[in-house]
DNA sequence: TTCCTAAACGAGAACGTTTCTTATTTACAT
DNA sequence: ATGTAAATAAGAAACGTTCTCGTTTAGGAA
């Protein structure tokens, strides 16, 4: 009846997304992005296979932006620039974290360093210059 | 009546805590700690004044940690250090946050960078140590 | 095919954190 | 004393997220 077998395995559709695109997603932008493609895809199933991929490391968390949790689907350690004003998160390129900090981390602690994240907050151009409108 | 008026002003207090303290508590934590001194505290006064002095840039937000937001007052820019076993963020001192990165992003982005987070996470030397035992 | 089992799922309830609303209290100036 | 504006307590409400449970699906066995 159905010509692919497409309408299974939402669980693939939803780490496809996150690896295909660069807007760091929360769950929900998740869902209303595969909403159309499976009609009948849940919230639950977004939440439900995001927090599964985390655990098994195949997407990353880069906390929360106004309370909401965002993802990576790039688990290679990188840098992000968070705009306080649209809310995206983008990849800053090639910046270098000095990789020695992790062992003196290591050394300061003695404790276990899993990841390190380096993120700038601010505002991106568009908004920067939104700020100077009439309101 | 009243020997001091201590039982007003629960917003300095909050302040203060936040100021004095090096465990970067929670909400719940603040409210926790000074409930004790102020019996007539309320769970909303403190968020209330939290996010007032959050947002004059008074304290600062270290992000979440298992869905709960945790608080700096000491709002020289420091680097972190999550403990996913027990949740306690500890200052890490004296690494050195290359100043240089920040004209650095600006360029890249040409927005504007209000702040950058440095957090490193693991668990801490007792958790690790913990991660062994029998459950 | 039909049956069986385990995984995946949808729907909505439940949960915990945070924000909002409203009435009360306090501080201070009149 | 009285008025006024800020601060507060209490609890309701909102929001994001997780959980529960009954159903559907995939894939293997008979």
């Amino acid at each position: 009846m159905d010509t692919t077998t497409k309408q299974f395995r939402k669980r693939n559709a939803i780490l496809a997304y996150l690896r295909q695109t660069k807007e760091h997603p929360s769950a929900e932008m998740v869902f209303t992005h595969l909403k159309p493609e499976y009609p009948d895809l849940s919230l639950g199933t977004v939440y439900r296979n995001l927090s599964m991929f985390k655990n098994k490391g195949e997407i990353v968390s880069l906390g929360t932006v106004n309370g909401v949790e965002r993802f990576d689907g790039n688990t290679t350690p990188h840098v992000h620039f968070v705009c306080m004003g649209c809310e995206a998160i983008t990849d800053l390129p090639q910046i270098a974290v000095p990789e020695a900090l992790n062992q003196q981390v290591t050394g300061e602690t003695g404790g276990v360093i899993d990841t390190c994240q380096l993120t700038f907050v601010g505002k991106c151009q568009a908004c920067a210059n939104k700020k100077g409108e009439a309101v």
